[in-house]
DNA sequence: TTGTAGGCGTTATCAC
DNA sequence: GTGATAACGCCTACAA
């Protein structure tokens, strides 16, 4: 075919050396204005496109920051996705993405797909054994920062962007206190989801600050965040003696499900129940009734830990000062916690 | 630092030459099985990776490949990105992930990026105006794959893979004609999208092969494909004289929509009004009935797309052999198509 | 089968 | 401000 235009044919064509071509893209103010438009004009008429292999062969940080979610068909891993492809994008970076490695083969590949790329750095959604993966990445000299990992758990050296899930918890709750109920129902997704029992922690905090005692915060757990375990829950709620008149669901999905059952039984939500859910804006507004939901920050999650990714090697060699980002979620609400009177007052 | 492990500390530690460690790698037929051993072990004990950039410097096709979709938050793009990551790690590739360029700023920038790391090849959903950016990647000699295109608007040299809408809509029509239904209601989205056009082309096929008049599809036009727009396609539906009792919804979110103003009207699913919906497994499951959905196969779509670019290249050069798959959609029944008779009739 | 040497396109360093 | 030159790490002939 063609042979590949390379910088020596656009110092040609402009008539400068190929030195001066290099500092009109690395170091543009140390050419002059005049050079500088003659070798880019050579450069659009040519149609010359910089080689990036071989800027990162001679040393250069490569452009490319890889993404490890744990399933690229989550609303939520999207929503990480997608902003740090925004932030990226800014940033002049490229996104390459991969699911979290299920085994040590697997894992093997990404690792080195990732070293051999020499990716700039990594984002990644910590899972129970990613310790490994992240050692790893520490050895092969490779920054990471970690995106909604659980705050206490701690990668202590690590830079990361967590949710505050525990104020998240103790928002939703508050609401539903500030409506007037006394009694709450809890439902969260598997015991060891950090996140639940931070939800969990927080809705304690507030029933806590009206003096209620901890009965007040009746719990049922589900083994898994599906609409299926959602219906289920309601089935268990509805058979619960003392019923409460609030519900907290710690995710879209079981909120839905409850949600179903609560009227295939004839109950009305709000009236008969309040609702506020945990999650994703899109699946609060296809419920039947519009869900008040605590608002993850997915999105600015993703882009808030491609900024940190850029920050980190500015700090000083060897410095430990890693930047541990917490995010606060969102209440936003809508019909499905606010009953009579209380949404009226509030102008609903 | 450390100074990097190279092919040649590895030849060193192995008592081999370069040349055969390189050999090991890429022809590892060629290299006694002894030898073979000897230098892996050394690899394994320097911790020695390859340098891709170095790799594509001298010549080799680079092991990335882009997947370039409208919008990282739509769950269908993101069953397309699914399915290419799949494909592409069982391939050894790495998948990088941008977002259609909105603008010839934009546009720039991404090609830009695709060309600078001379990516492998591109999977992209077209738009209305990809055009240029195809007609770019053409001339920069980087291979494409449209996913998810109109089969008719027709980039006749490429390669694509498209659903076959038409028999979607045959599908999901002839479903509710065989449930006894007469009169259908298609609610259908932005005029322009090719995607739903085809998907009434079928529906209106379904209705001619048992002879019923053109009439009987009546149509709703929504804006756009957003729950809100389902509720006000319900309204106007509740408001239409001879309504019909069955309903085609070609998304997801239109059905769910429609659905929450049926049931707040006081019309029961699907013992009133038969229900087809189009889109994703999830979203069908969250709605308050269990959704009979035309599934679109979305992860087939980035997979197969993955598979159609690696096998491009085999062919012989200069030849006009696009290959161009057509998956078929699959109905997948659930309750909200299904009354009565019909219903125990087939066992639900 | 194994070893040797040249070059892929850039950038940094230096002398001008 | 500019021009020449030497790496960066690997792959592929080609020679042994």
């Amino acid at each position: 075919m063609k042979p590949r235009v390379g910088i020596a044919d656009v110092a040609r064509e402009a008539g400068v050396s190929m030195g001066t071509v290099s500092n009109v893209f690395n170091r543009p103010e140390v050419v002059a204005v005049r050079t500088r438009s003659r070798v880019l004009s050579a450069v659009e008429r040519l149609g010359y496109v910089r080689s990036e292999s071989a800027r990162v062969l001679r040393g250069q940080l490569s452009r490319i920051i890889a993404v490890v979610v744990h399933d690229l068909a989550n609303p939520f891993c999207m929503t990480l996705v997608q902003g740090a492809e925004e932030e990226a994008r800014r940033a002049g970076l490229a996104v390459m993405v991969y699911t979290s490695p299920r085994d040590a083969v697997d894992e093997a590949r990404c690792l080195g797909s990732l070293t051999e790329h020499e990716v700039r750095g990594v984002l990644i959604t910590p899972t129970d054994n990613s310790d490994s993966f992240t050692a790893a990445l520490e050895r092969a000299g490779i920054p990471f920062v970690l995106m909604d990992c659980d705050p206490r758990h701690g990668h202590p050296q690590a830079c990361s962007v967590a949710v505050d899930d525990v104020t998240g918890g103790r928002l939703a709750v508050q609401h539903l206190l500030d409506g007037g109920h006394r009694t709450v129902c809890f439902i969260g997704g598997p015991q060891h989801l950090a996140q639940v029992e931070q939800r969990r922690a927080g809705a304690r905090e507030a029933l806590a600050q009206v003096g209620q005692p901890a009965s007040a915060l009746r719990e049922l757990v589900c083994p898994a965040m599906t609409v299926a375990e959602g219906r289920e829950a309601g089935r268990r709620l509805l058979a619960l003696p003392d019923r409460p008149t609030a519900l907290f669901c710690t995710d879209d999905l079981l909120a839905l499900g409850v949600l179903q059952e609560l009227s295939e039984a004839g109950l009305r939500v709000p009236d008969d129940m309040a609702l506020v859910s945990c999650g994703d804006i899109d699946y609060a507004s296809a419920a039947s009734v519009p869900l008040t939901s605590l608002m993850r920050p997915g999105r600015m999650l993703g882009s808030t830990a491609v900024q940190l990714l850029e920050a980190a090697p500015l700090l000083l060699e060897g410095e430990h000062d890693p930047r541990q980002v917490v995010l606060t979620p969102q209440l936003t609400v809508r019909r499905s916690s606010l009953r009579g009177l209380h949404a009226s007052a509030i102008g609903y």
